[in-house]
Formats: C-alpha cells, sequence, structure tokens
DNA sequence: TGTCATACATCGAACCGCGAGGTATCATGC
DNA sequence: GCATGATACCTCGCGGTTCGATGTATGACA
C-alpha cells in the first residue's frame, strides 16, 4: 500500500492515470472506459477490464473517485467521478509522468555523452 | 522467460532501453553506467545497481550486450559493449517507447471525449 | 434458441524494480 | 597501521503491477 517513495511508481500506474484522466471529462462507468481507453489508446496498449476494474476499486478506496450505481435498459453499471482529492492525483501523476516522459526522450535523444544543457 | 506478447511490456524495461542507449555511445561498465544514469537523469529517477547489474546480466544473457573484462588501477572493470542485435532491439524498444508516450501524452492532452484526429 | 454485445467481477501467474546487504580493492587522512 | 570513503562488482527477496483467463448475468436480435 505505501506507494514506495524512492521513483514516483517509476513507471507503472499508467493505467490509473489513463483512466483518471478520461473520467475528469465526466461521469463513466467501468465497460465505458474500457472502450474509451481502446478508442484512444488501442493500437499501442492495451487495456483491458482486468486492467479497469481493479484500479477503479483501488482509486475508489484511495478516495480519488466515487460512485453510484444507476441501471439503464436493466443493466447495472457503476458510474465514477473524480473526486477532489483525484483531481490533485490526476494533476500530480500528470506532472509527474510529463517530467518522465521528458528526461527520457531526452537521454534517447541525445547523440554524445553530455547532457543537453551545458 | 516468454516475453509476455500482449502489451510491448506495457511501460516496463525503461531502464533496459536506457542502459542500451548510453552503451551506444560507446563501451561501459556498470558503475559507469550507474553513475551516467544519475547525472542524465537523477533528479526525476533513480536507476541504482540494484537494477542496473541484473539488467546488464540479462541483456547480455539475450545476445544483446557482450562484455570483457579488463583492470584498471587494480580494479576489476566489466565492459559492456552493445551488439547488433542489441542495436536493433534498442531501435525497436526506443520507437516502441515514443509511440507509447505519444499515445499517452495524446490522452493526457485531450480536453474533451473524441480522438484528436477526426 | 443461440449468439453476441453489454456490464460487472476476481484470481493467479508472470514480471519488474529496487532497497538492502554483501564482498573486495584502492586512496586518503590521521 | 587503521578507519573511512569511493570504486566496483554482485544477489536476494519483498512489494507492487499488469493482464489473460474465466465467470456471471442481462438484453437484443435473428
Amino acid at each position: 500500500m505505501t506507494p514506495r517513495q524512492t521513483n514516483p511508481n517509476f513507471v507503472n500506474g499508467v493505467p490509473g492515470l489513463l483512466i483518471l484522466k478520461v473520467l475528469q471529462d465526466g461521469e463513466m462507468y467501468g465497460y465505458e472506459i474500457v472502450q474509451a481507453l481502446r478508442r484512444r489508446a488501442g493500437e499501442v496498449m492495451a487495456v483491458g477490464e482486468g486492467v479497469v476494474y481493479p484500479v477503479l476499486h483501488a482509486l475508489e478506496r484511495d478516495g480519488a473517485l466515487t460512485s453510484r450505481r444507476r441501471t439503464v435498459n436493466g443493466r447495472a453499471r457503476i458510474y465514477y467521478r473524480v473526486t477532489a482529492a483525484g483531481s490533485h492525483r490526476l494533476a500530480h501523476l500528470s506532472e509527474a509522468w510529463t517530467r518522465l516522459a521528458g528526461v527520457i526522450q531526452t537521454v534517447l535523444a541525445g547523440g554524445e555523452g553530455e547532457p543537453v544543457l551545458r
């Protein structure tokens, strides 16, 4: 549970980041999130149900999301909404990701030994 | 051993990618790589010895690297060099990373539901 | 009636990262 | 001569994540 203080969860936690992000645009239910991510990122990565549902539960447990049941066409759906805490978390994760991607990009781009900034 | 064929090792394998990259600029030994990565990326992520050495061994086992011992100042060093296979691997990993980072960036940037390209 | 899409869920295996800990040598200062 | 710190290698095992497989149930449609 303790989120490992050394690396900011290194490069993991991307599913959670993406889920928080799509939920930021408004309430969604699990299956819908799976579809949305498949549409937006499906060609590069697969974020299936086996990933989404557990992450959703974890985010809710952590207070980043709240949920409410709703029945539509006789089907029970669980809609999730980002809390204020979740919003902060998204901001942090997002910034962490950007920094990380930036550094990696720098290393990948740096032809020779020296750092880019002298 | 079978490298999980679904996601391109998802977001993991970044240490290996970075190590291959810095080695591309020329032969290096483990401790040196740790220092180099600390210098280039240390403020954002920590890639310590506990990561580097095992990855080095794995890369060599897979034929992406070759090694040779050399004693300098009475200290034994193991220098690693990227093989042709390692070079291909680097190219693939690098491209995979770029695509992944791009997609994630797109999702993070996309304010509203629709994909960026209509 | 069967099949497919919808919608939820969980389990276990595989995998990775990495701190902690261990060994040994050399240089430095005291 | 001795402690200390930098150099240089290494492995073990915990904790964490991911994800395919699998299961359940309903609605729609042919």
